[in-house]
DNA sequence: CATTATTAGCAAGTGGAACTATCTAATCAT
DNA sequence: ATGATTAGATAGTTCCACTTGCTAATAATG
């Protein structure tokens, strides 16, 4: 298969396809002479997978090239692998450290083993300081039931990646991780639609 | 306090303070003349709430403003309130209307009752669908838990808000609802690395 | 074999988004 | 009255994800 049908096949326009080989997104098809070359299914399916990363995934070219990278990389070893994603994944931090106190107070009371620097502590604790200014009081309460069902999802994300393979786990655990974000956001929305639906959520008539 | 003023104590710089008013994501102050005006306090709040939203929350100007909107809307009555809160929420699509199907099949084995062209349907279809592309099975004994894990969520989320004044449970439910996303996410990703560090997690010896 | 289409690779351009800088005329502070 | 500050407007900047336009080489077709 050529660029033109690989281009066809995608649904990716050829000047984009050029673009994602150019940022080493997409890897190089067989060159078959100096100005052809061939590609396979796995560069159909490959194409996918940046376009779910790059759209519902929200990543930037760089942090996709990161990911790709380790979804790649036979080598990855076990335990580390979720680690090597993660920070892998995109943090959206990009301004100053935030206070990373009250973060890993929340994670001694819930008894969790992470890793002091994680990425996502900065996320946690960034997302809380953004809560604060902005005038949103989060109680441990709410945070502990967020925690609660966070680590059920947890639970259920690891026990299901296929230990069988190397390979394939790395791209459960990235992909997974990723994509299904999206899923959970909206279907948390539509929960609290379904709730207040239910609730008949009504004002005592101001 | 002046424009000078409101941007040290907030942390803004004072060209992008104009922006802001410029873009009416903070309102205008009182003016004394014709180049001065006065803020207050309800400014600094105003733009710490902005930088959450544009930050944290990673929502666009022009979402922001929407958002903005109708946390400042007095008339905004009762259950259609998270209906507007969340259509005025971003929803990250962009490209051609996805197929509604598999998430509206899945919405009724849930029996959720919501509505039919909410954007998080749209949302969660996308994202559906960008998992198939990047070639990740999604059987239904998964998403069953994410809905599970999601509706207990929103449950407590809706039972939360402050029935006493309108205003304040519109705040509650367009900020909850954005800036708790991050903390989710974050959990879950810590939540994840909790569980494989206690599995201790590993090959067997590739 | 001649002609047309396609391709790799590269450089430059585009459009949107979120600021950032500059300027002017008015006003304030001392 | 002299320097600092401000509102408001216009223009410029930076970054990002493409997109366009080229050239020289190769492939497909009649």
């Amino acid at each position: 298969m050529r660029i033109s049908e690989l281009a066809r096949r995608s649904g990716v326009p050829v000047g984009t396809v050029k673009y994602y080989l150019r940022e080493e997104l997409l890897p190089a098809g067989e060159p078959t002479s100096a100005t052809q070359a061939q590609y396979g299914e796995e560069h159909v399916a490959r194409l996918g997978l940046i376009r779910a990363l790059l759209g519902t995934g929200g990543l930037s070219i760089s942090t996709a090239r990161a990911v790709l990278a380790a979804v790649d990389d036979p080598e990855l070893s076990a335990h580390d692998m979720i680690g090597a994603a993660h920070s892998a994944l995109p943090t959206m931090v990009g301004n100053e450290r935030p206070d990373l106190g009250a973060a890993h107070a929340h994670l001694r009371r819930w008894g969790w083993q992470v890793h002091h620097d994680s990425p996502a502590v900065s996320v946690l604790a960034q997302a809380l300081q953004a809560l604060q200014a902005a005038g949103f009081d989060t109680p441990n309460a709410l945070l502990d039931r967020y925690a609660r069902a966070a680590h059920e999802l947890g639970e259920q994300d690891v026990a299901e990646v296929p230990m069988d393979s190397p390979v394939e786990a790395v791209r459960f655990v990235v992909i997974g991780t990723l994509l299904l974000e999206p899923v959970l956001l909206s279907l948390r929305r539509l929960a609290q639609e379904d709730v207040s639906a239910r609730r008949l959520f009504r004002w005592p008539d101001a």
